[in-house]
DNA sequence: TATTAGTCTATAAAAACAGTAGGGTTTTAT
DNA sequence: ATAAAACCCTACTGTTTTTATAGACTAATA
């Protein structure tokens, strides 16, 4: 399960997508109608903007914005940023990857099972983009 | 990522699964070849049992063995025995299901994308069973 | 009846998570 | 200029989960 941080992280991006070349959102605006604690937004926001996905503009009328269209960043992407590993145990991770200690990989019956089922997540995550967190409607 | 706990488990399964039909398996045999600190192994094993997967015998010649064939037990399941949720979020998880208090499902993007993404997990996990955790050789 | 081996309860250290506090800095509008 | 808006940043705190450990108890077998 993705930490609650990770959640509010996409929220908060399918809602700038959703306000994509419309200028800076408000942290209070995207706070009340995501429901994210103000202050928790904030370091999440901060932690967006310092790996690349969003930036932001200071004083009145400011806000966060994307920087590039929502279609250029996966969610795989997404919650790599914030989150962490999207696979179900760490040798089979690639971002978050650990050995283990009693097994040899090539035999390893565990493995084989969470690799494929780790590509089959990948090959959704990294289809899918930014545009797809809007809501529909 | 899922929790040490059922990583262990997981493990504990596949070497029993590895050992079926051979009568009872020590709790310090499966501590020892599969690197779980062994009371910690009691424990998860303990509740193996008492979620119907495992029966054990006591004393000399006794431990631990698996009721049925290991190709009647799919992961998922035994993930789910002691583990915890597969989804990665709340609101499209089967088993540990949690309304999100701001969005509607109908229309909610992640909400999409994230039941995808289950199940296509599910669809390998369901199909795979303790026979798949024995290691090749 | 001694030994082996699982059972059970209670506890606790450590890490991760979720969230808060509060002041600082920058930018803009007036 | 300057006041207000809004993001920036550090530090901290409480809670929960994870990961175990201790130790006594019970059952089975030779």
């Amino acid at each position: 399960m993705l930490s609650k941080k990770t959640q509010y992280a996409l929220k908060a991006l399918g809602y700038l997508a959703s306000k994509y070349g419309e200028g800076p959102v408000l942290i209070s605006e995207i706070s009340t109608k995501k429901k994210i604690p103000i202050k928790f937004l904030e370091t999440i926001l901060l932690e967006l903007k310092q790996s690349g996905v969003l930036d932001s503009k200071k004083g009145k009328g400011g806000g966060y914005f994307l920087i590039n269209h929502p279609k250029k960043t996966t969610l795989a992407k997404a919650i790599r940023l914030v989150g962490g590993p999207i696979a179900l145990i760490p040798c089979v991770s690639l971002n978050f990857y650990e050995k283990c200690k009693d097994c040899d990989e090539a035999t390893c019956g565990l493995n084989k099972a969470m690799l494929q089922t780790r590509d089959a997540t990948l090959k959704i995550l990294e289809k899918k983009t930014l545009v797809e967190l809007m809501d529909t409607e």
